[in-house]
DNA sequence: CACGACGTTTAGGCATACCTAAATATTAGG
DNA sequence: CCTAATATTTAGGTATGCCTAAACGTCGTG
């Protein structure tokens, strides 16, 4: 039998909105089950149960058709961006504060996020002096849930040969991180595309150096960078 | 039927060692369903159910002898004193680094305790400066697990006329830590107690103002001191 | 030493979020 | 426009921690 009832408030909760946010896009489509049985490593039927859920409960937090995926609310929208800037106050906080290394802040903020109290975001922030981007170069939503767009692109897509500044990396794996730091690859560091090959792997040259980096696709996937004018 | 599983890892788990370790007290003598029942308000009958899971677990957590009471094993008691290390240094934490007010930070203590990792506390308690007591005067266990025995009495037994410290306050409750705050009474701070009725209401003065203060039971009871000489 | 009050345990069940297997809907290719 | 591949949903079930009601044990008092 199908189960009936949703926690609204729990972890799990918390992790399919914040799937449904990142998985959605700037575009803010619909997201299908599979894809969301991918991103949080659940079963699909468990998928469609939960959205069936979130979809139904008493401030719906998903709007859910049958066979054709799910969107957000803006009640859900809302308490997806609260988790999302949950996460990157505590990366940041981590961080600065408690001198965490970098690829290590992602895991401890991912468990954190759900269970601090507003006081403690508040107080974070403040210490912080209420930044805007996190270790990792990602934007944290303002407490009204504003969030503005980035305007970057995948290192993948650009253009051979011209000097471009990365804006972020992505947080989710730490080896990645530790091998990118190695190479002194970080936001706000200018790296040039030299080459690529059909495959995606891209050859770099990192900063003022003239000292080649050859980085394999699911490294290079995980920069993203925009031009450096303007 | 009966559960059969226990997850070790679990909010709850920690919570019932740790309420077997309150309860025991410095003697660790056997706890009773019942008052494990009225500490974490749950049914004597969940409890009956959840110490047989702790004392079946494949590295059993407490010692179970049907209609007797638990205490808790070797293991227990570890995880039990790594959980108090936990909340009292984030207390600490709060209270120092975030600035929180003294009433407010056991409630987010209480829910992350559960959910820190190793290197969060090793980072905080750096950031301390190792601390031994947190910010109610309560001791906080080492590494090890080693926690020193507190000499203290309750206030309410403490002998009339005669100056003593304030050791701790209790962190239970968060309108008696402001009536406390407001009062100037703290650890570290000296008081007499002048007079006690026969239901445990006291006048005291606090420092060396000539003011008198008369608490009620309740507030009282929730103050531990010790002689001031040594 | 028997009884009753009280504490404890057993029995049965619910809630939430997950699972696998089977049934069904969508959609792309012929 | 039909069909096969694929995506999704339904059905039935498990794990963990909680509940109430009923049965049972312990222990102090008469
Ligand atoms: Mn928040
Ligand atoms: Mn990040
Ligand atoms: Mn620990
Ligand atoms: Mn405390």
């Amino acid at each position: 039998m199908a189960n009936r009832q949703l926690n609204p408030n729990s972890e799990s909760t918390d992790n399919y909105l914040k799937a449904i946010l990142a998985l959605g896009g700037p575009e803010e489509s619909r997201v299908t089950s599979n894809a969301l049985a991918r991103h949080l490593d659940v079963a699909p039927a468990s998928i469609t149960n939960m959205l069936q859920k979130l979809a139904a409960a008493s401030t719906p937090l998903v709007e859910y058709e049958r066979h054709h995926g799910v969107q957000l609310s803006p009640s859900g929208k809302k308490r997806a961006l609260e988790v999302v800037r949950h996460h990157r106050l505590i990366e940041t906080f981590l961080y600065e504060v408690l001198d965490y290394p970098i690829e290590e802040v992602h895991e401890e903020a991912e468990r954190l996020e759900h269970f601090i109290s507003e006081r403690f975001e508040q107080r974070i922030a403040a210490k912080l002096g209420y930044p805007k981007i996190d270790p990792h170069g990602h934007c944290i939503p303002a407490m009204s849930g504003r969030m503005p767009k980035q305007s970057s692109m995948l290192l993948t897509e650009a253009a051979l040969k011209t000097n471009v500044l990365v804006e972020s990396v992505s947080d989710r794996d730490a080896g990645t991180l530790k091998l990118l730091k190695a190479s002194g690859i970080g936001p706000g560091v200018q790296i040039r595309l030299q080459e690529r090959t059909p495959a995606s792997r891209c050859t770099v040259v990192v900063g003022r150096s003239s000292k080649m980096l050859e980085l394999p696709e699911n490294i290079a996937h995980s920069i993203r960078v925009r031009p450096l004018d303007k």
